[in-house]
DNA sequence: AAGACGGGGGA
DNA sequence: TCCCCAGTCTT
């Protein structure tokens, strides 16, 4: 079969849907490249509503590249904690150093080179802050091709020339936020409201949408951790969690089994040690469950309050009767 | 090509 | 529960 073809007429109307129904959005109606990447990069695999807040707070903190060039990691970590996908915000901060050294990159090309910055996101700015006619395909406008054309396996070449074929030129920007926001409103995985849909004439896929593309199975792995929340004179006891699995934040200590080994108590100068229950948490791919226990440090101690911690540690505190 | 990386929300 | 999200980077 035939790829789809985009009509003028379609065209048109899926540009009026976007100007009619889409969402007022802080970052809507900038070209400031800073702030068209910094929402783009908030919302890698985040959705709009838990990215508003911290594009806020960010921006409050941040105003200016250069402003987060000159800042520490641990500062920009602080504004990030709880958004999740902590490299987002490390790499970011790297990208800040080398544009306020360097300046902008002009077109999709140069900005693929940032730290951060793939293929997605490095074709959304451009589109968007600097009117590059280049698609920009996301896991919305992946659903929305995939469905249009009832491609169950829609792989990165073929969604590329799609996508490519179908780019509004005059509204580069404006056309990949409006397939975008299809897929976040309309053509939503389940139950998409195919009535409201302005694509719905030419779709392959209206009888069972929902097929469209097929799911991919992925296994989740149960993993047991033990959890040391310490009261010691400054506070609790954190460290700094090394690369892997959030990098950068700040936690309790922890690590694989079921209960603490001896030498854990040693390193930390603490006694006895008390079962305070267990903590579920899901990652991506893994479901931990954490066995908490308490007890007291003779030294160190900071307070939870001034470090960067993942939710996580939060719910870990929370459960040794922190609040 | 596959795995790692957070957290939240909808069904 | 399970699935997925305005993805990118590393093996």
């Amino acid at each position: 079969m035939p790829d789809v073809e985009m009509t003028p007429e379609l065209r048109r109307a899926l540009l009026a849907w976007y100007d009619a129904e889409r969402r007022e959005l802080p970052w809507r109606g900038t070209r400031d490249p800073y702030r068209v990447l910094l929402s783009e990069v908030l919302l890698q695999q985040t959705r709009v509503d838990q990215a508003l807040p911290y594009y806020r707070c960010f921006l409050a903190r941040f105003p200016t590249v250069e402003a987060l060039a000159a800042a520490g990691e641990e500062e920009v970590l602080e504004v990030w904690q709880g958004a999740g996908y902590y490299a987002r915000a490390r790499r970011l901060r790297q990208l800040a150093l080398r544009v306020a050294r360097e300046g902008w990159p002009q077109n999709r090309e140069g900005l693929l080179e940032l730290p951060g910055v793939g293929p997605y996101t490095a074709a959304a700015v451009a589109s968007i802050a600097f009117g590059e006619p280049v698609a920009a395909v996301d896991g919305n406008v992946r659903r929305v091709l995939a469905r249009v054309h009832a491609e169950p396996d829609p792989k990165p070449a073929w969604l590329e020339r799609v996508a490519g074929a179908w780019l509004e030129p005059a509204r580069p920007g404006d056309w990949n936020q409006a397939l975008m926001e299809l897929g976040a409103r309309v053509c939503t995985p389940r139950s998409p409201n195919c009535a409201a849909c302005p694509l719905a004439g030419l779709c392959r896929a209206r009888a069972a949408p929902e097929r469209y593309p097929a799911p991919k199975k992925r296994r989740a792995v149960n993993e047991a951790r033990w959890a040391l929340v310490l009261r010691a004179p400054g506070g609790v006891v954190l460290e700094r969690r090394a690369d892997g699995e959030l990098a950068g934040l700040w936690g309790v200590p922890m690590g694989p089994g079921t209960a603490p080994p001896q030498a854990a108590l040693a390193r930390y100068g603490a006694g006895a040690v008390e079962a305070a229950g267990t903590v579920r948490h899901a990652f991506s791919h893994r479901r931990l469950v954490v066995h908490v226990f308490t007890g007291r440090a003779a030294r160190g101690g900071e307070d939870p309050g001034g470090r960067p911690l993942s939710e996580l540690d939060r719910k870990l505190l929370r459960a040794a009767g922190f609040e």
